[in-house]
DNA sequence: ACGATTATACCGACCAGTCGGTATAAGTGG
DNA sequence: CCACTTATACCGACTGGTCGGTATAATCGT
């Protein structure tokens, strides 16, 4: 890949993270990359091209982070779905928009306007949310767990409660919000399987 | 207050659930709340101000639907939480932009660029996950529960849950998702009371 | 009449996107 | 080996239009 374009891509999410996406100017975005305008647009059509494109590239590198993190080794279905959960709190280090999520960030603000970005929002949480569904339905059928919650909607409630958390961490300022809330979704998680 | 002023927050509080702030222009306000555009800047400084106030008016607003409703009259704190987060699910009909919170939308969008709204923000939050403390404190007292936990962690991981629920309906369309998420709150409470 | 409010025209900064162009390297035919 | 074409990456001045905000005059309620 042109080194341009991966320069753009992270710029993009460092900075829609921070300033969110109609408020990251493509001159910004260039600066950010140390490139030239015109390059922005020899590698993307133009702005929204870059958001779906960055959205693809953000569930990509989060996809390999979770693949490669070590939660993933344990052999217990129910303790790689714990891990997940732990692992996502301590993930919450530095300022806000380091450890914010760039797909909340972004369909948030372009749900209704831009219906590809919100396609590709959508297919990253989907995606995401699934690999953890296959885990929750493995530790229910191991640890014979009979609800009426499902795994699908155990999974999108981690998610819902991971994005609700960046919101209130944003709204604060501080990290110390997310991690109680992530706290409480692991203790659900534990007393579901109990 | 002067009728032009409340049409623009009105408006604001319509249009900013739709498009997000940086995407709501002045004009568009006018527009929708019927009223010139020398009008706006006769009732508020500038464009950011606007925004707080609508921050404020909205969470006035809903305090006063939340001491309206019905769930707010049982005796028995914990019905009353339970009750909450019942109502709460009862809302989200209609279109998204209908039912979705404003001052996630913004918080989301401004936290870094705009100290002002995210201050309106976080003060609207906090104060409603205030009331919702103090009834999950009293139902501590009288169902007699000790935990680690802390009343006024739960308060706001609702507020974490309701706003990420929000996110996953911006993401799928559809309240669907929300509602699933929310019954595990649900839940989640039910559980930790018993 | 007089302050509060509304209407309209306008301004300057900014922004997404365009355009004409350079640089480099890899084929390709003779 | 070499002229020629093709493809890709990159550059930065420029443009047409948008947006927040201002100026000023008209209108309304009391």
């Amino acid at each position: 890949m042109a080194v341009g374009r991966q320069r753009l891509l992270e710029a993009a999410i460092r900075l829609i993270r921070e300033r969110g996406y109609a408020s990251t100017t493509v001159d910004d975005l260039c600066a950010e990359a140390e490139v030239a305008k015109g390059s922005f647009f020899h590698h993307f059509e133009d702005k929204e091209a870059l958001a779906v494109a960055a959205a693809n590239y953000w569930s990509a590198k989060a996809d390999a982070l979770h693949a490669a993190a070590p939660y993933h080794k344990l052999r217990d279905p129910l303790d790689r779905v714990l891990g997940y959960i732990d692992f996502r709190k301590a993930i919450l280090k530095g300022d806000v928009p380091e450890f914010s999520c760039l797909i909340g960030t972004l369909v948030q603000e372009v749900y209704r306007s831009n219906p590809a970005i919100r396609a590709a929002c959508e297919a990253s949480i989907c995606s995401h949310a699934a690999v953890l569904e296959l885990d929750i339905a493995r530790a229910m059928k191991l640890h014979g767990v009979r609800a009426k919650w499902t795994a699908a909607s155990l999974a999108m409630h981690t998610q819902a409660v991971l994005q609700g958390a960046f919101i209130l961490a944003k709204a604060e300022g501080g990290a110390e919000v997310a991690v109680a809330s992530i706290d409480h979704l692991y203790r659900y998680v534990e007393i579901l399987f109990r």
